[in-house]
This record gives structure tokens, C-alpha cells and sequence, in this order.
DNA sequence: TAGATTGTTAATCGATTAACAATC
DNA sequence: TAGATTGTTAATCGATTAACAATC
């Protein structure tokens, strides 16, 4: 399965939890095409990818739908993450709550200043960064949020992986690339690193860039 | 140009800036490459569609090029941008002040909640959201940053459009689609409208699927 | 000159779209 | 039955890659 179809496999997964809180019980490839922003032709085509079979004249019943596509994400539970730099951005995230809907449960922040770590408002400990590898290994903690100092990041990233730690959400400027192969002790062959960026100065830049595009009618 | 290469281009650009701060003079189309991560051919492609031409045996001058990249992005002086809505998120990328090397200003806030706008340690002015129109009208911002609760955002929205604003960066999981083409009094024909958005959630989960698939040896 | 790198072309690859037979 | 929607195939489109002649 390629990147860009679980993509849009998670946009599906959302779209029908949110129409089956509105009462739907059945959807047509158009509906959920509509809703993401694809053809009903990139639908039909995923879901036979999928194996995922409807009704040929009746559509498809949102329940089995959305248990089809769970189990094809391999949605189960929740996860633990931890965030690394508790300052303005870090320190947002931890207080927002809206993870918990999506499956993701924040359960430590990590900073190295000492009145952030010890007097705080968190609604999660956030330790010292020396407890990093400590506390990561303990909760046995796959997901985490960097989002410390530009220079720190590098040195973050390694520590974080060594400590076991397999899929990251980068807020910083650093180029955090995952290596090819990750060989540790504890590793599986076939184990695998995920590295989303996020990185807001270039989405502004961006947007300016595309603007001026249209704006010459080159877009 | 594509919106992909419009991508690419942004990249280039930074990374030249880069490679330039530490003191090269000179890059090769695998120097640029590595650096972005993708090929010299892609590189070199981008290239020659937008006329770029280096030296056969001796690369690209980076002076040269950074001015090129520039002018074809239309890299001019700083935008002005506002936020709308300055609670955790919003608040931290009003303190933020790191847009402005990336030629982003952010020149003004809004907030519905009396207590974050009249009341703060903020480098730029909070308004009441009551003096949108007024202000973005006055300023002739562009450029805006939707950080609003997600119930509000759609309306928030329109208000902008009308209001001249033109570049969305939404951090709402509102589903804010461009109209395909938005007409109002002021705007001339063929200006457009872009929205990108930033769904930290939908990140998570995606990073916490791509290790699933990982894992299930399907990536 | 020999070696290195560009600029461009043609080949490959994969994703999207369109169309329609199957069928409820 | 007539109408609607799926599931799948083949055609189209565009992006990436590979290769190599040009040339500094």
C-alpha cells in the first residue's frame, strides 16, 4: 500500500465516523469522495485494492465500512507519544485534548528547563530531558513529537531512537531524515522509522509562492 | 508550474541559502539534491523547464541561482499575515519570531475572548474579532492563520474572503475548501484563493498507520 | 586532452480517469 | 423491468528515471 492511499484511507476512516454521527447508515462512492476531495473513481479503485466489497446498487453499510478500513490501518486502542521541548509550541500541544479522539494519548513532556519540567499547569509530568531515555523505555513509548530548539533536534532524534522510540512528528527546521535501515539491539529486521514534517514558516511561504503563481496565471 | 514544483522550488531556495551561509559558491545538481532529497535528475528538470542554466562542468552559481529561484517565485520584501484566534496555538505562533526570516509578518491578532485581547504580553496588537474587516481592510493583509475552535472556523472564513484575505493556513479540522472561484466586488479575475492545512491529529495518525503497515511488511 | 557535469530526450513507471458490464 | 451503483478494465495522463550527447 502506497503512502498517499493510506492517506487517503485515514481521511475515509474520518469522514464516516463524522457522517455516521450524523444518523447515515449507508454511503456512496460519491459521498466519500465529496467529503475528501477525490473521484468516486479513486474510491471504488482503493477500496477494490482493499478487497473491501459493496452493495452494486445499495452502496456501502458505514459500520463494516469503518471496521474494514480500522482493521485495514491497524487501528487499535490508543497510543502513548511523548513530546520533546515543552516551550510555546510543545507546551500547546500537551494541553490540547483533541488527540484523544484520534487514538493518540500523551502521556509524558520532556524539557530541559528546569521551570518549565518542575512548575507547571501539565496535565502530564513532564520530566527533566536526563530521564528521556528512562521514562521512554519504561512506558515503552513509540510515538513522539520533537519540538525542541533547531540545533537540539539532531541529537534529540538519535536518543529517541535509540531508546526505541519508531515514528516522530518534527516541528523543528531540522532535517530529520529517517535512516534506511535502523539496526539496534532491540530492533526487529524489518522494522521501520516514520518521519512526518511539520513546518509552518515554509506552508506560509508557501501559500505566498502559489498566490503569486496564480496571480500570473502560471498556476 | 505545478504545485509539486512550486514545492521543490521553496526547498531549493532555503537550502541555497543555507549551503551559501556556510560559504559555498558554487553547487552541483547532486549537491542540491541530496540536500532536498530527491534526484539530480529531478534537480536538473526543474531546471531547464524554468530556464535555469548553469555551467557545463562547473554547476550553478549559488548568487546567481538564489536570484533566480527568487524572482520566479516572486520572493519580494515581507507579507504581512494575522491570526485569527490566539488561545494555545494561535498564541504560540503570535510569540513566535521566526516567520521573519522566512519573509512572513505577522502584524496582528484576534481573539473573541476579551481576556487574551485586551490583556497581554504580546509583540503585536490583539483585537477584538469585532475589528477584523476593519483592520485586515486597513492593513491589506493577505495572508491570515486560522487557529480558531473548529465550530467558528467555517465563518471566520467567509469573513476573511470578503475581507480581502486571500492565503489560508488552517489549523482547524473544519474542512475549509477553496471556492473554485470566489468573486466579490474587489477581486479581480483570476485571483485565487489557497488553503493549506495543518491537522497535527490526522499527522499522528497517519505515522502511527505507516508503522502498522511497516510492520505488516505492506509499505 | 581527459574528466566531469549539464541539458534534454526518450523510456519507464505509476496514478488517475473514463467507461461499461455486472447486478441488485 | 428500469434505474442506479458497484467493481474492474483499459486508456490516458503526467511525473520520474535513465541515458547520453554537448561542452566546459
Amino acid at each position: 500500500m502506497h503512502r498517499d492511499m493510506i492517506v487517503r484511507v485515514t481521511k475515509y476512516d474520518r469522514i464516516l465516523r463524522k457522517l455516521k454521527s450524523i444518523g447515515l447508515e449507508r454511503v456512496f462512492a460519491n459521498n466519500i469522495g465529496d467529503a475528501v476531495g477525490v473521484t468516486a473513481s479513486v474510491v471504488r479503485k482503493d477500496f477494490s485494492l482493499l478487497n473491501i466489497i459493496g452493495q452494486k446498487r445499495g452502496g456501502y453499510d458505514i459500520n463494516k465500512l469503518i471496521t474494514s478500513l480500522d482493521n485495514i490501518l491497524g487501528k487499535d486502542g490508543s497510543q502513548k507519544a511523548a513530546i520533546v521541548g515543552c516551550g510555546r509550541i510543545g507546551g500547546a500541544l500537551l494541553r490540547y485534548n483533541g488527540f484523544e479522539s484520534d487514538g493518540i494519548k500523551i502521556v509524558a513532556g520532556f524539557d530541559s528547563n528546569t521551570r518549565i519540567s518542575e512548575n507547571s499547569d501539565s496535565p502530564v509530568p513532564i520530566h527533566a530531558i536526563e530521564k528521556l531515555e528512562e521514562v521512554i523505555e519504561r512506558e515503552q513509548i513509540k510515538l513522539a513529537i520533537i519540538a525542541v530548539p533547531d540545533q537540539t533536534a539532531p541529537d534529540i532524534f538519535t536518543r529517541l531512537l535509540n531508546a526505541g522510540v519508531r515514528g516522530f512528528l518534527n516541528f523543528t527546521q531540522a532535517g530529520l531524515r529517517a535512516p534506511k535501515s535502523f539496526k539496534d539491539p532491540g530492533s526487529k529486521p524489518g522494522e521501520h522509522i516514520v518521519v512526518h514534517n511539520v513546518n509552518i514558516g515554509l506552508e506560509l511561504e508557501q501559500i505566498v509562492y502559489e498566490l503569486n503563481m496564480a496571480d500570473k496565471q502560471l498556476l
